[in-house]
RNA sequence: GCGAAUGUGGUGAAGAGGCUAACACAACCGGCUGUGAACCGGUCAUUCGUGGGUUCGAGCCCCAUCAUUCGCC
């Protein structure tokens, strides 16, 4: 696809960390970079120009909810998911691999695809490859991704390695039934826990020629040192000049370390999903507000933030609206954690540009060392 | 002053003689990682207005007392 690339403008000399920018067909937008997910066409709570002022790259939506609810025709009818949600910035749509992962008791697999149970209705449905790609192309975004089966951890090597194939056989049929040239196509490596499983799905997609590279499998209740390894068995036989993706990977350590090791692209609905539930990243570590001692705390929530919240509420006020019910106050810390993280992207390019992302990531993970992880 | 009803946690209350007083809300504290998620989990009455009695055993039965509410003077 002609104008999606990435153009790596240098590598920290240290470790592989890596900034530049990524070219879509709605804009350029700088890696290494945390995406905000809008499964349902909107990032919850938040208008698209909110998003877009909080610095992000890159929204996520969701193929499996889209295609649900409203249904890919209403949104092709509307002119596509950037004229739908009124958002002009690059648009990346999830496959639904994961949804039907999360409806484990509620699906079959086959060659041909997954059979699965909607969670709205209850209606038996099917997807396979092509009818993913097919739902994609018509949902229209910039980048979509391949039809992939999360495997569970712990899994034994012998399915892992069932899966691993046949998720590569997706991959190809996949990139068969992409026509649109508009659209970027990523393939996802998948193999659990296991180095060889690992190496051979991202060798076999590197030679697919997709148009970038996601980490799949993670985040799913592993230990993180298991985690970092399925990321390093990875990237190892990843085409550099190609994007990375680490899926659904969201706290501030765990961002580190693949930037560390060369991922360009994250995204979790981490940082949405705990503010609404009243947890807050800052400076300081993680706070909930709704705890009592806020009551009457009448600072902002982290003075080291430029973020709308921070420069115009108190920890009293936000903590009255949580305790409320109000929806302004999940809008205000939902663009709090966004744009921490956002910035936290910024400062991490910088620091690569100048070779001491090393440094930047020590002194984060310093700051959070000693606090709960987000 | 007389009569009636009711007294269980911060609140609304279950509980009609038998294990550690249900449940909900509030409060307090956690968690959430390609959103089935404005969700989930934990803690929260050593004690039933008070005092006495009956009973192997009482929040439940009896007596007294206090309080509250309603009705009548």
């Amino acid at each position: 696809m002609e104008n999606f690339y990435l153009e790596i403008k240098h590598i920290d000399k240290k470790t592989k960390a890596r900034c530049g920018i990524l070219h879509t067909p709605h804009g350029n937008v700088e890696i290494p970079m945390f995406m905000p997910v809008g499964t349902l066409a909107t990032v919850k709570t938040l208008s698209p120009e909110e998003v877009k002022q909080l610095g992000a790259g890159v929204i996520l939506a969701n193929t499996y909810h889209l295609f649900l609810r409203p249904g890919e025709d209403i949104v092709a009818k509307a002119g596509g998911l950037h004229k739908f949600m009124n958002y002009d910035g690059p648009i990346l749509t999830d496959s639904g691999g994961f949804q039907v992962f999360s409806l484990q008791d509620n699906r079959k697999i086959s060659e041909e695809g997954v059979t699965f149970k909607s969670h709205l209705n209850g209606d038996t449905l099917f997807f396979s490859p092509e009818k993913v790609i097919d739902i994609e192309e018509k949902l229209g975004a910039d980048i979509i991704m391949s039809f992939d089966e999360c495997i569970p951890y712990p899994v034994s090597h012998e399915y892992a390695k069932k899966s691993v194939e046949r998720t590569l056989r997706w991959a190809e049929r996949g990139l068969l039934a992409h026509k649109r040239s508009d659209q970027a196509l990523f393939g996802i490596v998948q193999g659990g826990e296991f180095e060889d499983l690992r190496e051979h799905s991202a060798r076999a997609l590197s030679q697919m020629n997709f148009d970038g590279y996601s980490i799949g499998g993670t985040s799913i209740g592993e230990p993180k040192d298991v985690c970092l390894r399925m990321v390093d068995y990875s990237l190892k036989y990843l085409p550099e000049s190609k994007p990375r993706y680490l899926m659904g990977v969201g706290s501030i350590d765990y961002i580190l370390e693949g930037i560390e090791r060369g991922i360009d692209m994250f995204d979790c609905v981490l940082p949405t999903r705990i503010a609404r539930h009243g947890a807050l990243m800052t400076s300081k570590g993680r706070i909930n507000i709704k705890d009592a001692k806020y009551k009457d705390d009448f600072s902002s929530l982290d003075g080291e933030c430029d973020c709308y919240t921070c420069k115009n509420y108190t920890k009293a006020y936000l903590r009255h609206l949580f305790v409320a019910d109000e929806a302004f106050g999940k809008r205000l810390m939902s663009i709090h954690n966004l744009r921490f993280l956002i910035k936290m992207m910024e400062e991490a390019r910088k620091a690569i540009q100048e070779d001491r992302f090393l440094e930047f990531k020590d002194s984060m993970i310093k700051k959070y060392g000693d606090k709960r992880g987000f």
